[in-house]
DNA sequence: TTGTAGGCGTTATCAG
DNA sequence: CTGATAACGCCTACAA
């Protein structure tokens, strides 16, 4: 591979002159233009790897989401890649699959290739990783999940709202045991929704049952175990807010295996969008949330967070929306 | 940051005695503690940057893949990363949204990068982006999609059986007017589901009947217009071979809007599994493909590239399956 | 076994 | 405006 010396010397000119075609430095139209030709009739493609270590910094983003195959997280992509490609970064897509190892190694990797940011969805609730990339001085912004004790920005959806407005209008539909199936006790997403599924029961004049909460663990076969517990527990509900996608996944498999029907025998709301909702019969009321807008503003936080690194951390809560469909309705 | 001068110093022995402990070299047992023990105090990462500058060489692969959100490519890329890991290689995953300059860039990027290899599945028919990786001696390995005039390996599946196997399923079902839905023309995977769609119907002593083909763009509003287009077309079809999920996602989704009945207006096999098939309502006939498995051997054909640069391309094709369910069977 | 020093390809400083 | 040259952090002959 041609590297910058090739091109002087056949442009014949010195790399310094070369470098600053290239990075647009003041230089000699006459000069530029046999700059331009020997990159062309070289193929010369500067050395990202050499740039970086002379310069001290990538273009390089981290990525580092709980699970690719979530259309929650890949939506959210496609809005950080929006904004990172018009601020001239490039991204890296990392899967830590919920595995806090997996996560550990991504960070290891985005530290080592001296990253210029990260934007992390963590699999993890302690924040061991978040706190080595700070102390590295690495540009972290926390999107989805907010970790205890993180002076770090952060993107969240105001999950304690959208549980809140779910489980009210199940009430309002005349549903008499609500239950819910939320995520591990120790993610902020998981707490804050069953926060507002209690609120909205509580406003009620329901008494919170605990053993209609179940916790799980955000993923299809958590959901489908925690709803084969709640049927085979004490107080059957005549309904559930479940909140993730995945897991309303795993729950509505249940009630089909269970031939109970939704919304007749329970019913359902679910948390996020569920992919290609329109051709799951019935069809499913969920709690949106503005997935690739959270990306967008995601990447912004980064990108002025790495622009100013001493800057006091944000906190972005965007709003959710209920998309009343056909499994929360009864009474037709 | 600390370098390897800073522990070094602290270990009190030469850098060269640090890096040797790092990489394995042979030395002094006291010598080594001293310099673990200084690694450990100062937190120190070698700068992996500066170490690809120095070796030549990066521990990073890009894979390149034409749809994040669709299931199929995050599946796959399950299988690539879990070969990459074993091998120590990082993945980085790229989307390229089936736009050919996201992909230009992403191939940019990955040579600037100096990547260790690619894994691509192209946007594009044209080779130019393989070629450009292959002049620079980038390794490459192309999954799922083929090219014209391309020395590379390949890990495809067999599209001709499994859009053959597929079509003749629905003779035997006795449907009469079977039409196609396939990708763009120039794709391999397109042109191979189609040549085995004509090959059943004309085993089946039918003439195929090039009103019932329709060339799409392996999307979902791609597979909507394509069997509206069908359905408004001189000869309207009882039943529909779809060549991807995607566009299957589509065509059930018009078949739904026009009020026909799955399978006894029209009848329906997809290639690709459906995401969450079992809730999808009827449930639908497909091809699968075993996704997880061409990553892996993607991975490896990469890997066996990397140490052996000169070896003869490879073509792996895997076999597909017919998963018979609700929407291709008649008469129940 | 250990240390010294050169160089990987860039950019940036400093004279000219 | 241009060119020579010194870093950036690391690995690896080569010499000791």
């Amino acid at each position: 591979m041609a590297t910058i010396y090739d091109v002087a010397r056949r442009a014949e000119v010195s790399v310094a002159t070369v470098s600053r075609v290239l990075n647009g430095g003041s230089v000699d139209p006459v000069l530029a233009e046999r700059v331009t030709k020997a990159v062309a009739a070289l193929r010369y493609r500067p050395n990202l790897v050499a740039r970086s270590l002379r310069t001290q910094r990538t273009r390089l983003w981290a990525v580092i989401i709980s699970d690719v195959r979530n259309p929650f997280f890949t939506d959210m992509v496609r809005g950080i890649e929006d904004v990172a490609s018009a601020e001239g970064y490039s991204v890296v897509l990392c899967n830590s699959d919920e595995d806090e190892a997996k996560e550990a190694d991504y960070v290891d990797v985005a530290l080592a290739e001296r990253m210029a940011g990260v934007i992390l969805s963590p699999s993890s609730y302690r924040a061991a990783h978040v706190n080595s990339l700070a102390s590295a001085g690495c540009p972290v912004v926390l999107v989805d999940r907010e970790l205890d004790g993180v002076r770090a920005d952060a993107v969240l959806a105001d999950n304690e709202q959208g549980a809140h407005i779910a489980t009210k209008h199940l009430v309002e539909q005349g549903f008499e045991r609500i239950a819910c199936v939320t995520g591990p006790e120790e993610y902020s997403t998981a707490a804050q929704r069953l926060s507002g599924y209690r609120t909205a029961l509580t406003e009620a004049g329901r008494d919170a049952d605990e053993t209609l909460v179940r916790f799980a663990d955000f993923r299809e076969p958590g959901g489908h175990a925690a709803m084969q517990s709640l049927l085979d527990g004490p107080k059957r509900p005549d309904a559930v807010f479940v909140a993730n996608n995945l897991m309303t996944i795993g729950v509505l498999r249940c009630l089909t295996e269970r031939r109970l029907s939704v919304p007749g025998d329970v019913g359902v709301v679910g948390f996020d969008e569920l992919p290609w909702a329109e051709l799951v019969r019935p069809t499913i009321t969920t709690v949106g949330q503005p997935t690739y807008e959270e990306g967008r503003v995601a990447a912004e936080a980064l990108v002025r967070r790495i622009k100013n690194p001493n800057a006091e951390p944000t906190r972005t809560v965007l709003p959710t929306h209920l998309h009343v469909r056909e499994s929360s309705v009864r009474g037709r």
